[in-house]
RNA sequence: GGCUCCGUAGCUCAAUGGAUAGAGCAACUGCCUUCUAAGCAGUAGGUUGUUGGUUCGAUCCCAACCGGAGUCACCA
């Protein structure tokens, strides 16, 4: 319809003014509440080049859009509102109140794969809050892009070596005895993280005695044995020692073991998963290509650098003066992989916001010095970071907000809820406390922009009322409530079988809200912004509950007016379903 | 210090350069004999960090300053 008025509104410039206008939907809003009518055109734009005040213009433009859509118009100052027959209206929502996939776009057969890496964990302590953020923001982006056609692969780059994994390994062989996830009833990978912590505990206490010796700090953090024993580990396992890597290999499954119960609970499914210790040597190909193109030069100390001055930034090393890979270099590497087995229009790399520069570097070291086109494809989906009231979160400090305490404190908060307010009678209970109280965590986090940091506060536990994803399901389960009581009296609300012709304005407001949800849902898409989602649901649903609580539908006689308000209803309740499940939450049937 | 991002109600967050800057929480007032009160209606709360500029119009764009975060590794 958008396109229809701006299509119409370039004729008419032109026929009127002669002005010559490119055809920008995004010059047509919906009119404000206060005002009267269905769409808006903001006039100033034009009236210098016609020469005429606004008003004029605005009357005149009123006049043409009369004469060619049959709409009425009234002008406030320069703003133009044009008013539709409500039948424009009812049609829009007899055509699409049973249809499932509303707001989705069909994927082609042919639509090219569009690549998205999150999660990326290491595997040397358990998930935590910030990491919540990141899983949520890729699976609901993923989920998000499919509803825009996309072909989605969803990605996950565990990082399963290094010197942190190393400590984790050192620590309980040295201080374990033996214990397993098993032995001690803890998850995999809560149990490896105690050890990562327990290992810088005695670091500390190494490093502070060598002080109390008169060593220097710097000295003192590389003197201290166990990080000289930690960097010994790490070259044994470059070297395939076999005792070194059997005891990785089992400290790895234990974490991996554990990871797999939180995405489950998370709902989080990847189509592929990577190991950095299959792709890390993966970039020195690239490094040796840029060598010979004579992009990247060894520096004095052998060092493989890159020069990035003409771009505003710095010299970057690629790879180790002993001939060893960087992050960056396996980036590379992994990147021209993903790149030979899925040929993605679109590689996104949902990375926090500290790793920018990394990505302005790894875009033009691919992009523009080694001439690689698909590192155009490269786009960093870079979001805020989770702070505590007291700043960011430590995990060697253990300021952390762990990722499996956290659910399951959502979820018991949800079933002390819900036994408060008598409501749980009702069949699969626990399925219901699970998701309201994750559906309140994912929300509480998506309906941020994705690009601000954000504050989480342990201390008050999230919301259920307001702007949160049970208020959203509660609206939900009361609309399937009135069905459920249309279908046990046999009503036939389906706009075919009732005589309607005219809506009141509640009840057309509502229709243009749902109107609005493919366009919202592209948005998102566009800006992959799952809080567009979020918060254009939540502005539904508040507006549902006041139509709700004003408008009696089964009091009302008129079965043309009862069933506009079933039949508004219905798609309403598929809206919110449609909208929450792209933010990966589900909507219950009774709450 | 260089670069990047952010400053909106007491708090957490909204607002494609457009009409009187909006929600939620917290506070206060009403509404369950009525389709589910996890709800609805209402009151109060603002010099959009500051100062300039661009224009018909700026929370939004530009500049400077103030305040905060991130980053500037042969860590990832």
């Amino acid at each position: 319809m958008k396109l229809k008025i701006a299509q119409t509104l370039a004729e008419a410039l032109h026929e009127l003014y002669q002005i010559d206008w490119q055809t920008d939907t995004s010059i047509i809003q919906n009119t404000k509440k206060e005002f009267e009518g269905d769409f808006t055109i903001v006039v100033f734009p034009f009236v210098k080049m016609a020469h005429k005040s606004p008003e004029m213009v605005a009357n005149e433009l009123g006049q043409y859009f009369t004469q060619k859509l049959h709409c009425s118009f009234n002008v406030v100052k320069g703003f133009l509102n044009l008013m539709f027959p409500d039948t424009l209206w009812l049609d829009f929502l007899r055509k699409n109140s049973r249809n499932l996939q509303f707001g989705y776009v069909k994927t082609e057969e042919n639509e090219p794969v569009t690549l998205i890496e999150f999660s990326s964990p290491n595997t040397n302590k358990p998930l935590h809050l910030g990491h919540i953020r990141n899983n949520l923001l890729g699976d609901s982006v993923s989920r998000i892009l499919s509803a825009c056609g996309k072909n989605v692969v969803k990605v996950n780059l565990v990082n399963d070596r290094g010197i942190h994994i190393c400590k984790s390994m050192l620590a309980w062989q040295k201080f374990g005895n033996g214990e397993t996830p098993e032995s001690s009833h803890t998850k995999g990978d809560h149990l490896v993280g105690k050890y990562y912590v327990e290992f810088d505990k005695h670091y500390k206490a190494q490093v502070k005695e060598l002080e109390e010796k008169g060593v220097s700090k710097e000295e003192a953090e590389k003197q201290a044995p166990l990080m000289v024993e930690a960097q010994d580990m790490l070259r044994r396992w470059e070297n395939n020692d076999p005792e070194v890597r059997a005891l990785w290999q089992q400290m790895n499954n234990w974490v991996y073991d554990g990871f797999d119960m939180t995405y489950k609970q998370l709902g989080i499914v990847f189509n592929k998963v990577y190991y950095e210790s299959q792709t890390y040597l993966l970039g020195k190909a690239l490094v040796d290509e840029g060598l010979k193109k004579g992009v990247f030069y060894h520096r004095n100390d052998q060092a493989v650098c890159v020069d990035l001055h003409d771009k505003g930034l710095d010299e970057k090393v690629l790879l180790r003066s002993d001939g060893t890979s960087v992050y960056m270099t396996q980036d590379l590497g992994t990147a021209q992989l993903r790149y030979e087995e899925f040929h993605p229009q679109k590689m996104i790399y949902v990375v926090g916001n500290e790793q920018n520069y990394h990505f302005d570097v790894l875009k033009i070291v691919l992009g523009e010095k080694l001439g690689k086109t698909f590192g155009k494809a490269i786009y960093h989906l870079s979001y805020g970071m989770v702070e505590l009231p007291n700043g960011k979160m430590k995990s060697r400090e253990g300021t952390v907000v762990d990722a499996d305490d956290l659910m399951e404190e959502m979820i018991f908060q949800a079933k002390e809820k819900t036994s408060e307010l008598g409501k749980n009678a009702v069949e699969n209970v626990n399925e219901l406390y699970e998701m309201i109280g994750l559906g309140a965590l994912k929300y509480f986090i998506l309906k941020v922009d994705p690009k601000k940091n954000m504050l989480f506060n342990p201390e008050e536990s999230i919301d259920f009322n307001g702007n949160t994803a049970p208020f959203i399901q509660y609206t939900h389960a009361r609309i399937k409530s009135l069905l459920r009581k249309a279908a046990d009296n046999g009503i036939d609300y389906a706009l075919d079988s009732v005589s309607v012709n005219s809506a009141e304005n509640s009840e057309k407001d509502l229709i243009k809200s749902l109107y609005e949800f493919p366009q919202v849902v592209q948005q998102a898409g566009d800006t992959m912004s799952p809080a567009l989602i979020a918060n254009y649901i939540f502005a539904l649903a508040q507006n549902f509950n006041s139509f709700y609580q004003e408008t009696p539908i089964f009091k009302e006689e008129n079965a043309g007016k009862r069933g506009l308000r079933l039949q508004i209803s219905e798609l309403t309740a598929l809206v919110i379903k449609n909208g929450m499940s792209l933010l990966g939450i589900g909507v219950p049937e009774k709450m």
